[in-house]
DNA sequence: CATATATAGTTTGACATCAAACTAAAATCA
DNA sequence: TGATTTTAGTTTGATGTCAAACTATATATG
């Protein structure tokens, strides 16, 4: 009974922090942005120009996902693509100084989830957890 | 770092698993069904008749997307609606034979699933796990 | 009792998501 | 070099999902 348990409460705790992110990005005023927005626009704070592959890939959705995912961060004015020079099937994606804005909202909101989600976690816990949770993942 | 990744961790987890589940269907001949369809139907061998909103609770959907849910599900001959004859506003869903036959094949993969999930993971890693995810599950 | 409020589900509109088909360009290779 | 294959993205169609508006019925309250 318990083993089932554990993907129930996987999928609860994700569905819990997702929309925990949502609620805090629109307490900021940011609306209109799901989690996997969150993704992409964290991906670029940390790799500035990145492929729609490459993005496709960082956050583990269908490229076809990806281009509708970027085509309305172009439209909320957070992203902008252009093509390379050379290769012209490639398009890069960069975030415009709207952005970069979000960067502190994105690291406040980040701590935020991280402090409510490990209230009461001891530091041996979450090593515990983490270790435990990446085995399944390579398991799986 | 690591406490970022935790979220990540478990996002890609639920999307493996759920993945895992809906190609393990589609082994078993069963086509068209997602995770939240099985959710429904493991929560009705539990429970022979549930209302709508019993189910969105159930499986944390809105009832919105119960209905759509339901409905799909009855095309596909799994189960039926009816409306509670005292109160005309309720509806009562159960499943059909053809649902109950659905009952072993999901024993077997909720077996395999785990089975492979829990591939080198301890009895006290299990119970730790567990322990602490619902320690977040709580938090949040 | 009549009106107001609450409740159960459905409908509608928007959108994330995927898979499959498609387009265009690059790379391979014969 | 010309034909084939591979690669990067987009488009299209289907579907799950949610929130908000809506319908119909039941309950509460004056």
């Amino acid at each position: 009974m318990k083993t089932r348990d554990v993907i129930s409460l996987i999928s609860r705790i994700r569905q819990k922090v997702n929309g925990f992110i949502v609620s805090e990005l629109s307490h900021s005023g940011i609306d209109g942005i799901v989690v996997s927005h969150g993704d992409i626009i964290y991906a670029l704070f940390q790799n500035q120009k990145m492929t729609m592959a490459e993005i496709a890939d960082k956050i583990s959705k269908d490229k076809s996902t990806v281009t509708a995912l970027i085509n309305k961060l172009v439209r909320l004015g957070y992203v902008t693509k252009e093509r390379d020079t050379g290769d012209s099937r490639v398009v890069y994606v960069t975030l415009t100084s709207n952005g970069y804005e979000l960067k502190p909202i994105f690291e406040a909101i980040s701590h935020k989830v991280l402090e409510v989600f490990y209230l009461n976690i001891s530091q041996e816990e979450k090593e515990e957890l983490i270790r435990i949770l990446s085995k399944i993942d390579q398991n799986l």
